[in-house]
DNA sequence: CGCCCCGATGTAAACGATTACATTTTGCCC
DNA sequence: GGGCAAAATGTAATCGTTTACATCGGGGCG
């Protein structure tokens, strides 16, 4: 493999000129730097980042820490990641850590050398437990539980976006709404869970256990727990899931059963994937913006980065938006948007 | 940051010794070795993988570059890369890209130095004439149109699943077949394509044109062309859709126009996703194990850095499974599967 | 014509690790 | 206790860059 050296041999200058060239610095003679760039594409040179981040300090790479995430959000989270931090000029690291703080705190020594700042997100360990970590790596929190102000973080709007949709069922009518939590341990999962609570608290209702069934973010998951709910009695009315995977499940089985939707059971799903309006009945739920959620935190990472010492740290909330379909009983007229073949109509 | 040579002063000894620790390589005494940890530790030393790499010639990262995908296929992919590489003991660096291959090249030479290795998915540019990049860098092609054996190479059984999905419809008495085609200019698309082009041509049935229509890939893209699909007389009594959100998409236009499935019409995907079950009525579709095609790549991939010298060139197929279900007029009674709250099950 | 200055280029010292080789220490035996 | 092999540790070269500083050459000006 061609380095600096033989491309500065072979277009016979020093190596500080050729690196000139690669760097735009300072000012090569445009003849020179021509052979120069000739020579280099003969070669098929390009330079080794790691010498190059070893002097610079700096690596021009992001690293990504997450847990086993699927479909969806996975997906649009690290879309929004890749897309803006590309246009920073770095590239991505990601990695996917299960098995709680050992491992994670593994993967985050790993990074050492490699990154120049870290996006973490770890909704069943705490971070600040974590954080005997290589010192002074800028990292920034996604959907993670942490004391406010203590790292930077970038969290969804749980609460408030449960609470929301869980006010519109009782709006219309609803007292009997079960919930499919969760993830036990997970951050986000919990934050929902607060949030319906909250909301039948301020409405007057009764909380009921039988009514709060565990689940596991899945598909499969949600079914079960949609039959378990048909043996309540009185069964409830309306049933929000913590995520659209989940309700997708628990329409699955009402429909199975007979079960008519929404005339005997709403459901309510939350992240509002692009699917949730391809159900039948389009399924309602909480909009939330995961892409955005990964370009923001990048930015906040960026931001720690290139300006270490004068950064005050920040804690952003992505806001949430209730999107009423026909499973909750909404509009029976909606469809979806007009065609056009580009994926930004496709994912919102 | 400390170094190497900080933790070598604070614990009274030499760099090598240091080193000789965290490589494991010789013997060293076991009192001085604990102290050498004990002083990492304090100090949060992580050994600096730029300046590791450049002198072992080694980054234990393999690089993945892909188009921009969506959804399940995307998360699958990653998490069997990222499984297989991290049991490896190699993280993975992910970029995006989209604009053909001026940018693909340039994605991959701002790699050099940093990965060991290439996992390269371009299904829209032919490989072969992208490979002017930092030499002697093994690279795996995933999805890819690529002259045989010139690379290493893994693909879906694309061609074959279509014709034995397409096949299955005819033998329960479909003549009027639908395609809902992928994107254009894309290899797996181009050959779910040609699967459905055989398996009519095989059952001496002739091709028409009004019934292959551009899609996608997206849910818009296959609900637009399923109202299309429903102007056209006579109407096509079965539509095979390139992937299962085509599919969905579909059902849902269907379905809003009051078609019943599969009684007017059979509807049939590909991928097999987990959602695909949960429809209704439960999608047929054309299982791909696309977690196993992201391992198997990495398995490649590996064998081909460890052996650079004697590696032969392997092009494996994934294989493919039809699943029926009822909308294609199916077993009436599939139901998801005993309920285990863990992945397994929900992505199978 | 000589001087100065400036633009273009070269020289060499870092950066933080690994590792062959040299050196020191240890333990053992006579 | 001296000698010696083996074990433990140290020394220094090396990897491929970047960059401060030195050098070189030529043009403009007095």
């Amino acid at each position: 493999m061609a380095t600096i050296k033989d491309v500065a041999r072979e277009a016979s200058v020093s190596v500080a000129t050729v690196s000139r060239v690669f760097n735009g610095a300072s000012v090569v003679r445009e003849e020179t730097a021509r052979r120069i760039r000739e020579v280099a594409a003969r070669l098929r040179y390009a330079p080794h980042s790691g010498a190059r981040s070893l002097i610079t300090n700096r690596t021009n790479t992001l690293g990504v820490l997450l847990p086993d995430l699927y479909g969806e959000f996975f997906s649009e989270l690290i879309h929004g990641i890749d897309l803006t931090a590309r246009q920073a000029g770095y590239h991505i690291l990601v990695s996917r850590c299960w098995e709680g703080r050992a491992e994670i705190e593994e993967a985050m020594r790993g990074m050492r050398g490699r990154v120049d700042g870290l996006l973490l997100m770890s909704p069943d360990v705490h971070a600040e437990t974590l954080l005997n970590v290589p010192a002074n790596l800028p990292v920034v929190l996604l959907c993670s539980p942490s004391r406010k102000h203590e790292l930077d973080s970038v969290t969804i709007e749980n609460s408030r976006g449960a609470h929301e949709m869980v006010s519109y069922l009782i709006s219309i009518g609803h007292r009997r709404i079960a919930i499919i939590k969760g993830s036990a341990g997970n951050y986000d999962a919990a934050e929902r869970l607060r949030g319906y609570r909250a909301a039948l608290r301020d409405a007057g209702i009764a909380p009921e256990p039988a009514l709060e069934r565990d689940g596991d973010f899945t598909e499969a998951g949600g079914y079960a727990v949609a039959i378990e709910l048909m043996s309540v009695t009185p069964p409830p009315t309306a049933v929000f899931a913590a995520n659209d995977s989940m309700a997708i499940g628990a329409l699955s089985a009402f429909r199975q059963s007979g079960v008519r939707i929404p005339e005997d059971v709403a459901i309510a799903g939350f992240d509002d994937i692009p699917m949730a309006r391809y159900m039948d009945p389009p399924l309602s739920s909480v909009r939330v913006q995961i892409s955005d959620l990964g370009a923001k935190s990048v930015d906040i990472l960026l931001h720690a980065i290139t300006h270490k010492n004068d950064h005050v740290r920040r804690s952003e909330r992505m806001s949430t938006q209730v999107v009423i379909r026909r499973s909750t009983g909404g509009p029976p007229a909606e469809r979806p948007p007009p065609q056009t073949f580009n994926r930004e109509m496709a994912s919102v």
